[in-house]
DNA sequence: CGCTGTATCCAAAACGTTTGCAGTCGGTTT
DNA sequence: AAACCGACTGCAAACGTTTTGGATACAGCG
């Protein structure tokens, strides 16, 4: 395997040139370069990742670190947000680890290890929670991170996140399914161990208020786990008086929204957005929400551009330490706080809405 | 940040003995080694991956390096792929690096660069295709990998490899929808361009010889993209004359089968077990199979076992570089070659057939 | 008392980079 | 003529480990 050495030996200068050149520097004769980088060619010559990261205090590899088994529900759509991620991150030209822990306690040695070990240069944080204790840890720790999602007592500490909000996303569905004349909107919510849920449960709350409705304790059902319960709590929705049945159900994700598809289908109900259909609508716009028929109406979180900025956070982060953000404006972004990224989703109507 | 220095001071010993202690070599003095192994744990020591890796010739990291937008029609299971792999490489205590790359050109220069700047020991392939350059382009750099699937002419060369069996999970569909009844068999097909995709109809072709049934040209669509070219040929299907419809659709994935279930819930036409109804199935037993209504009737890729294979090879291969690996038997395992494992897949019945 | 064996420990080399500092060599300024 | 400058280049240190090949001390043995 070629070192250094050998292309330095075969160019006929020293190791501090080969270097120097390929890296870019000034201080070295255009044609010594050329050279130099040919031979490199040549001898297929990269430089060792490890050799680089010890003597430079860079890796250049940042390290995805999620809670795995934390909430099922909240899986499919990780499972899409590491595709993203790892683009994003090729085109960022960072390396991306992935990491998975079972327990909570193997989270925190994780994450120790990780720092301990310098194998990253910093860590994207997903699935976080109300009260996420991993943030303080990181904190402890001192290593550059960015969380994907945020506490719910955000406004206490300051740490960096961005996030897609959640409510606002729900405010516009609720919004579209008031427009199409549903008055009796009912509200199906995963467990609330995950911050998005409760940012989700208030947008839908605020969005009834906006137009005048009053949220029914009794179409408004929480810790949904697996799909016997959906189904259980689909069927007391339509055990009520049927003047009191709902004509819509707002599922907090897309996952929800499909075992309610699912229970619908199965109780023999017409989903859709025809009068005496049911509306059915989820959150993530996950590739399979347009695979059901009929297509479900969501709100799509943007994955692309939320991989992309927190990278662009978190590269920020790892370059400046601990010297202040540049905070610019740009369309689709708010920022909260000084590393504190809010993105606005988007409807995508289809047509079980 | 603590080095093995501070600890050897803090412990009044050399580095050495620290090192020694740590890695649970035999000449440390059991007391040494216990104060040691506290200090660290004290000073929030972890050894230096960079300096390790650049000394041991070991990263402990693989890289899963797929061919990303190569098909669209595999990504959904690629998705769950990297999530089984991330599990499985935990419990194999390594480190585990996604890389993607748009093009073939930035693969090779990918693939070279990993071997190049030894970041990683070895490297899982997916997505393989029929006569895939990058298992040559990989023999010649002379790093392990292990690939998930095989080029069609795996006769010829030899390579490692771990395949799951789709042939035989064709067979068993094809099995399975003949003794419900079903005489007159589509199959629909993806791209050619992934091996599997030939393996799975090459056992549907099997499939239908072995019950005496013959291949209807008219009943058989390959190299299906989207859903619209889906809903067209599902149109075709049901214009030929009445008697010659098919009664069932076998799907070379989940997520064109799922295309298929859209388009025939969009035509109007009713899916299940029952007579007058159409099967429908698919291959894969992505999550998603289960959500839709009727739940799809599938054949399970063992994405648990795989990846611990896969591992398991790739970790053989990484420590004996060249010798002879070890062959052992295993149930649900059949040894194509010397580093050729093909896993049985399990048929999933749910209620579209 | 010297020799061998055993249990423990350590110094130093090596891994392949990057970088601070110092050198060389023409040409230019004072 | 001396001093200086700019453009290049090289030496050697440093990064934090693991490992090789001894050292040291002490016990038992003849």
């Amino acid at each position: 395997m070629a070192t250094i050495f050998h292309v330095a030996e075969k160019a006929g200068v020293s190791i501090t040139t080969v270097s120097r050149a390929l890296n870019g520097y000034s201080d070295v004769n255009e044609d010594t370069r050329r050279r130099v980088v040919e031979i490199a060619g040549e001898l297929n010559y990269y430089p060792s990742a490890a050799a680089r990261s010890l003597r430079g205090k860079r890796t250049n590899t940042i390290v995805f670190a999620p809670q795995v088994h934390a909430h099922i529900e909240s899986e499919p759509f990780f499972k899409e947000f590491i595709g993203a991620l790892a683009l994003a991150c090729f085109i960022h030209d960072l390396s991306l680890l992935v990491t998975v822990a079972d327990s909570p306690k193997d989270t925190r040695e994780l994450y120790r290890g990780l720092a301990g070990s310098r194998r990253a240069d910093g860590i994207i944080l997903a699935d976080v929670e109300p009260d996420d204790e991993r943030i303080q840890l990181l904190q402890e720790i001192h290593i550059p991170f960015v969380a994907f999602g945020r506490t719910t007592r955000y406004g206490d500490l300051t740490y960096p996140f961005v996030d897609v909000d959640g409510a606002a996303g729900m405010q516009a569905l609720v919004a579209h399914l008031y427009r199409q004349g549903h008055r009796r909107i009912a509200y199906f919510s995963g467990p609330f161990s995950t911050s998005y849920a409760l940012h989700r449960y208030s947008g839908y709350q605020q969005g009834l208020r906006q137009h005048g409705l009053v949220e029914d304790a009794r179409c408004v059902v929480h810790e949904l786990q697996d799909r016997a319960e959906t189904q259980a709590a689909v069927a007391r929705l339509f055990a009520l008086p049927r003047d009191e049945h709902p004509t819509a159900i707002v599922a907090s994700s897309d996952r929800l929204a499909l075992d309610v598809h699912y229970a619908l289908q199965a109780a023999g109900l017409s989903i859709g957005r025809s009068p005496g259909q049911i509306a059915v609508t989820g959150f993530d716009d996950l590739p399979f929400a347009a695979y059901v028929h009929p297509g479900l109406t969501t709100v799509r979180q943007p994955l692309d551009a939320t991989c992309a900025t927190l990278l662009d956070l978190l590269v920020i982060l790892i370059k400046h330490k601990s010297e202040p953000i540049p905070q610019h404006a740009e369309p689709g972004l708010t920022w909260l706080g000084p590393q504190q990224i809010l993105l606005v989703p988007e409807l995508v109507i289809r047509d079980s809405a």
